[in-house]
DNA sequence: CGTTGATCTGAACAGGCGTTCAATTATGCT
DNA sequence: AGCATAATTGAACGCCTGTTCAGATCAACG
């Protein structure tokens, strides 16, 4: 009864697979969504339109997993690093590895925040959860610090809103290579962040 | 010689014509600028398609009228309060205003962060001047404030940067009769703004 | 009231859209 | 070598796109 084994489920699916995930990314983040057609992104893969239909159930599906995977790598990333004890060093690893992680996938964190509206209501549920996962970590230290009497915050969640507005900021115009290095900008913001929050 | 009047210009232009903006600003809004249709705006102004090239020689160019004017009255408006001439005074009046504009023009915000991308170079150029200007107000009181001593900030232009981000964010979740009203809301800002500059 | 010209319609243009699917090709296994 | 099946093609489906334009409609003027 054992039937011969077939060829390995997706022995060209590990090359193409990546590929048109990689070209989605790219051509999502330079036009926007709505503007890319499942040709465009064919033709950077090297395939034709049909092909992708191997690798996603439609085109939105293949927008909303390349939001999720990058919300799930952010909070893996994220819990990777531990939390300090203390309030304020906890704060600023907060804000030295949310500029880093951002910063390292600034076509991810565009996607995440442009194309939010292209999702169906299931889908954006998901995304909004996984946010709202991130935000709350920053919630917690926040509270932490108040808790210890070194922050004087007056509400947690607006705090945490406008703290991440302002990090997710600096994707808007920094750039390699120009006036500031990240490590100067890190410590630029990290001062405001220290200041706006403190006791 | 005299030739008879003809209908005055834009008899009907003067209702169409504000029609078709809003109709456009409600739809690009709400769908994005690449996934509305000239049709859709025409149905949503009770007219044919045809009938829009009346009022806009092209779709991207209506796209950059929207921008424009938000930007020209937001320039405007904030001209209109004046400055102050001490250092936080003028900040928190400016913090006060931002947020009370952005709040009460919630799509043109949305458009004129969102839809950058699908202008032509020329008219790329004339948005980001005109938000220039408007940073650079916003710059000119932190360095009165350096330069009275009062403001503690290693970077102008960065800070600018980091705090109309953090204004911005609060329309992303700001909602009348919410938790919150808009009054206390500017004073949650106004207090992280003010800690995060003082000296 | 008849004329004038702004306004609008409705059809056309040339092309692109997301998605499906039978047929074909490529691959790895026995 | 031969087979099972994954991967891909290429054409087709029905529909939508921005824009143009000749002709119809309409409102206000002399």
């Amino acid at each position: 009864m054992l039937r011969p084994m077939a060829r390995t489920q997706g022995s060209h699916s590990g090359i193409t697979g990546p590929k048109v995930r990689e070209a989605a990314l790219k051509l999502f983040a330079d036009k926007g969504f709505a503007a890319v057609s499942m040709r465009q992104i064919a033709a950077e893969v090297g395939v034709q339109a049909g092909a992708l239909y191997n690798y996603t159930p439609d085109k939105q599906t293949l927008l909303f997993d390349l939001m999720k995977t990058h919300l799930e790598d952010l909070l893996a990333a994220q819990e990777a690093e531990g939390t300090r004890e203390m309030p304020f060093p906890a704060l600023r690893e907060f804000t030295r590895f949310h500029i880093n992680f951002h910063n390292e996938r600034p076509e991810e964190v565009f996607i995440a925040y442009m194309e939010l509206r292209n999702l169906s209501p299931e889908n954006f549920g998901v995304i909004e959860t996984l946010r709202r996962t991130y935000e709350r970590r920053l919630e917690d230290i926040l509270q932490r610090g108040i808790d210890k009497g070194v922050f004087a915050i007056a509400d947690t969640r607006i705090a945490a809103m406008a703290l991440i507005a302002m990090l997710n900021g600096v994707n808007t115009w920094f750039r390699e290579g120009g006036r500031l290095s990240l490590a100067e900008v890190q410590e630029l913001y990290w001062d405001m962040v220290r200041k706006s929050v403190a006791a």
